[in-house]
DNA sequence: CCTCGTAATGCAAATGATTTGCATTTTCAA
DNA sequence: TTGAAAATGCAAATCATTTGCATTACGAGG
């Protein structure tokens, strides 16, 4: 179980994007090597060793994106198009949560729904 | 574009359950009525109809909950159990996205990651 | 340096959730 | 009452992801 040359490449995509990426998007960036399933397993294996994150929107597909990063997310129910930003207010409610739960915290995933700049102009039309 | 019989029915269980649904668990819990394609079809109705929303989570599987309930979610990433909360403080996050993104809100998503309280025993053995 | 076993990869087929095409049925306004 | 539009059922298709299996690469021990 070690970081062989692909799962490196795929780290390293995955580390420089300032977005989030779907394993398709991952396969591309590397001119559609290795195999797909090289690069599913690849993420897999990554995600259990605790060097990306992963989030699901509406589609149901998985975005990828380096557990350096603190993400959170603005994303368009119309286009799809993601954004980031990088302020959290998670602590204070971690802290009801552990007062409250008996729920052992190891991440947290938020996202705003709504509409991009483009598609909120697109609805006055 | 009307709410139908079936769609009311769907509703009508979204809304009773205390937690999220699949679109399967729907299913079931109408005895396998109506057809799956037309459970999937209200489903996306009433929440283009805004009377329902839907969150995933790590396995690209939707679940349904009524839009008349302000839900956040602790899900334990080894069962996939799902407990929801409803202390929220996203409100000055919405403040802080409003006045540095060209962005119009519609909703939010938010959910810990981590053990719940099986899991979490399950851990030190 | 060889070599053997284990882990990693490639390929194709399978899976699971969801969607779609099309034929049939229901609904509801004229 | 009737005819068009919408809703439903069924089966097949789709999309993202996973798996089985044969092949290849890697690293420790000889």
């Amino acid at each position: 179980m070690v970081l062989t040359k692909w799962r490196e490449k795929i780290l390293k995509t995955i580390e420089e994007s300032e977005k989030p990426l779907t394993a398709d998007e991952i396969y591309m960036k590397n001119n559609f090597k290795p195999n797909f399933s090289t690069v599913y397993r690849a993420l897999k294996f990554l995600e259990n060793k605790n060097l990306i994150k992963s989030v699901s929107f509406d589609t149901g597909q998985k975005y990828f994106y380096s557990n350096k990063k603190h993400y959170h997310f603005l994303y368009c129910i119309k286009c799809g198009e993601i954004e980031v930003f990088n302020k959290c207010i998670a602590t204070q409610l971690e802290e009801f949560i552990n007062k409250n739960f008996n729920f052992k915290i190891t991440d947290h995933v938020f996202y705003f729904k709504g509409l991009c700049k483009n598609c909120k102009e697109d609805e006055k039309k």
